[in-house]
Formats: structure tokens, C-alpha cells, sequence
DNA sequence: AGCCCGTCCTGAGGGC
DNA sequence: TGCCCTCAGGACGGGC
């Protein structure tokens, strides 16, 4: 599923569409589009300006100050094309742009949302002045980690997930950061110490990181806007090995449930905090 | 506040 | 072959 190395991929890749203008729009999806399809005429006779992410977010901005935000949720992903013919199966959405480029949105499980608003008020109205810090940039500090997780109390992958305090982890890099630092994933955050802050602030830049190095993570339908695959799910040690050995003890990786979400771990090697 | 559940959706894979 | 069942889960709303 797209996460922070997902969707930074594209929106890298996404820059080749900046400048263009979109010509037309097709949808079988109207669900798709917030507050409703009606909205994307909104879109159309305007001029791609530039398109940035928070968090798992992808903020498109237009002349006459129009935004798009798209979310990719389970299964979506946009792929450049050079003609209409659809490049993918499910192909739910199509921009006709200028110079004879379509920007194709692929979706199978048609969870992903397309939401149009004003400039002005896209971050209130995309619920963006909620999520929380960002992990790979500067001001993610040891100290901001701390702070974010101040005063919290829970389950350490149900805060990782959490993405009013840190915007961008899912269920993948959740896993691989939980074994990066060796800590169970049902760990209670209120029992970390100063240095297993150092360990977890490491290990969540290590792991996005390199999901970015390697644009992204297979698995299942994510691609990048050209079609081709990441190569991250090629160096994964805890993201659904269970029933595998670890990679560092060889004991048989394990598996639970925490927030409704199928978690993998190494029972010998990460420690209930 | 933390945690659980249901909802949205459809393909893959297992069982018979 | 084919049908039914379960599973996968990001965000969100609701309940305890």
C-alpha cells in the first residue's frame, strides 16, 4: 500500500506534468471525487503548478487557485501516459493534458479520494492542519519525536500508525521500523527511555529513507508513474514474514493483530518494552 | 484518551 | 471448473 516512500516516489516523478494544462477529465468513479464529481469541471482549462506531499497526501496546485489533493489509500497510483489507451486494468480516472500526455489514476479497490477545493482553505477542508510532523524533514528531530510522543500512552506501532503525530508510516514501514530497533510492536510507549527514543528516531529515518532510495515498496499493485517497480519489498525483514525465519536470529518471525492491522515481528529479537 | 468495530471495495487464494 | 468464503487495509465515524 502507498506510504510516505510511495507517494514521494510519484510525486518525483509527477513533476514531469508540471506546466501542463488539463484538457479533460474522465471518471467511472464518481465516488471517487470530493465533495462530488461535479467539483473536477473545476479543474479543467487549468494549469498544473506545481505538485507537492504531506504525509501520504498529493497536493496538486492550479492556476486560479484551485487545489487537488488526491490519497491513494490501499490501491491507487498514477501512471504517465502518451495516448488515452489505459495502461493499467483499473484505471479509474483519466486528465487529458496538453501536449497529448494523460495522467491516469489506477485504483482496484476505488478506495482512493480526489478532493477539489480552494487554495485557500485546502489544508482546513483536507483535514492536512492535522497530521503531524513529517519524518524526513529537518525539523524531525530526537527532541521532536519526544515531543510528539509526549504525554501519549498506547501500543508503539498503533502511534507510528497514528497520523496526527507522525504523518506518512503505514503498515510496512510501521513493521520495518518496530524491527530496524528492535522493539516489540505492542511495546507501551510510556515505557521508553531516553535511549530507546535515540533507536526508534533512527530507525524511522533509516527505514523511510531507504523506502524512498529503493521508490518504494511492491507489493500487491503499487507501481511508479511509469509502470515499473519499486525495489524495497526486496529488503523487507519483518513486513509479512511471518512464518519465516528472522534474518537475524533465525527464529520463526511471529504475528498479531494491532490496530486491526496483520503485524509480523521476531518475538527473540524485539523486546516488550 | 485509548482502543475496538464497521464501512468503503475488489482481487487473490484456499477449500471443496 | 466454479462457487463460496476469508483476507488485505487507510482513514473516518461511532461507541465504550
Amino acid at each position: 500500500m502507498p506510504e510516505l516512500p510511495e507517494v514521494e516516489t510519484q510525486v518525483r516523478d509527477l513533476q514531469a506534468v508540471v506546466g501542463k494544462k488539463i484538457l479533460a477529465i474522465t471518471s467511472d468513479t464518481h465516488k471517487a471525487w470530493k465533495p462530488n464529481f461535479a467539483a473536477s469541471r473545476q479543474l479543467v482549462g487549468k494549469k498544473i503548478l506545481s505538485i507537492t506531499r504531506r504525509a501520504k497526501y498529493l497536493i496538486f496546485k492550479f492556476s486560479g487557485r484551485v487545489v487537488l489533493v488526491a490519497h491513494f489509500r490501499m490501491t491507487g497510483h498514477f501512471l504517465i501516459a502518451k495516448s488515452a489507451t489505459p495502461l493499467e486494468r483499473f484505471i479509474r480516472h483519466s486528465f487529458a493534458l496538453s501536449s497529448g500526455i494523460f495522467l491516469q489514476f489506477s485504483d482496484i479497490r476505488k478506495f482512493g479520494t480526489l478532493t477539489v477545493c480552494a487554495e485557500s482553505s485546502h489544508e482546513k477542508f483536507c483535514k492536512l492542519v492535522d497530521l503531524g510532523i513529517e519524518p524526513l524533514e529537518k525539523n524531525f528531530t530526537l527532541a521532536a519525536l519526544k515531543q510528539a510522543f509526549q504525554n501519549k500512552k498506547g501500543m508503539l506501532k498503533a502511534l507510528l500508525l497514528n497520523q496526527s503525530i507522525i504523518a506518512g508510516i503505514g503498515n510496512i514501514y510501521a513493521d520495518e521500523i518496530c524491527f530496524n530497533a528492535k522493539f516489540h510492536p505492542a511495546s507501551r510507549v510510556e515505557n521508553l527511555t531516553a535511549q530507546d527514543f535515540v533507536n526508534l528516531h533512527k530507525a524511522i529515518q533509516q527505514e523511510l529513507k531507504k523506502g524512498v532510495k529503493n521508490r518504494g515498496t511492491t507489493i500487491g499493485e503499487y507501481v511508479d508513474t511509469l509502470g515499473k517497480h519499486g525495489k524495497n519489498q526486496l529488503s523487507l525483514r519483518a513486513y509479512k514474514q511471518h512464518g519465516k525465519p528472522c534474518s537475524v536470529c533465525g527464529g520463526i518471525m511471529q504475528k498479531m493483530k494491532i490496530s486491526q492491522r496483520t503485524t509480523s515481528f521476531c518475538a527473540h529479537c524485539q523486546r516488550k518494552k
